[in-house]
DNA sequence: CCGATCTGTAATATTTATCATTGTAGTATA
DNA sequence: TATACTACAATGATAAATATTACAGATCGG
């Protein structure tokens, strides 16, 4: 599994704990043990899909920007992993029916596997997510 | 996903169209676009675990074991892949409550994701394989 | 308006994981 | 005994993930 959507998951935590105030990047890279612009990276996706704000310049950073129930495990894989279940595989046989047909069948039956996957993802959110840390 | 999964498939299905004679590594290898020496590696986790049989010197090769239907995608899954979906955390910081709990509670989420995948895939066996390649 | 502090993003370097290749030993067959 | 295989370890090559560097643009407080 794709580290995007751990840190993904890992950063969006750490803002629901700070509710009131922005987060910066170099912040949330020391909490995970990564770089900065990783962080940077993954969180304008999360941007982009509306989960978070964001804000440059002094007293700048990062924030929450909607209920934390409203944003589940399944849609942070979404937007970071879509795809990452599906096996890779190599450039096959042509000749052989089963080189020729394999990749289109495991496609077929991990796109399922993926929204299988899915339904077990909804149910946990960020706020569930915030409950099982604070638990430990 | 680990694509030692979809080399086990591979090989599985290719066998199982071969159900009377011993299929060497270098026809496999041909078929699924791989080196050979992966096939073995491959194949001897299969072996040990009983779904095929092996055998060296002149005619030698591979061949299977069980009825298609008894091998399912998750009995593949377990032997190739077992904890691929689980996210590689990188080393968090111990000194926040989220850098020092976020990778425990993110194994016990995965556990249960890859049990639920689980369900999923024992719904799949070679038998199924093998029909959905012939459709094609 | 100027300097400090941020995000945003691209380009490059480094590390790590994956895979192929080579080599060698052992087994079966004819 | 020559040939055709598996088995497996060790090394080398390639590809993917990640860190680093660099710089432009936004924002704020003197």
């Amino acid at each position: 599994m794709n580290s995007d959507f751990t840190l993904a998951i890992h950063s969006l935590t750490l803002l629901a704990l700070q509710p009131d105030r922005m987060s910066t990047s170099e912040y949330i890279a020391e909490s995970a043990g990564v770089h900065p612009v990783r962080i940077r990276k993954v969180l304008s996706l999360l941007k982009k899909h509306g989960f978070i704000k964001s804000k440059e310049g002094t007293g700048g950073g990062f924030i929450f920007a909607l209920e934390l129930s409203e944003v589940s495990l399944w849609d942070i894989y979404k937007i970071t992993s879509e795809g990452a279940l599906q096996p890779k595989c190599p450039e096959s046989n042509e000749q052989c029916i089963v080189g020729a047909n394999m990749q289109s069948v495991l496609f077929t039956i991990f796109l399922g596997a993926e929204n299988h996957l899915g339904e077990y993802l909804k149910d946990y959110t960020i706020k569930e997510v915030v409950s099982l840390i604070n638990q430990k």
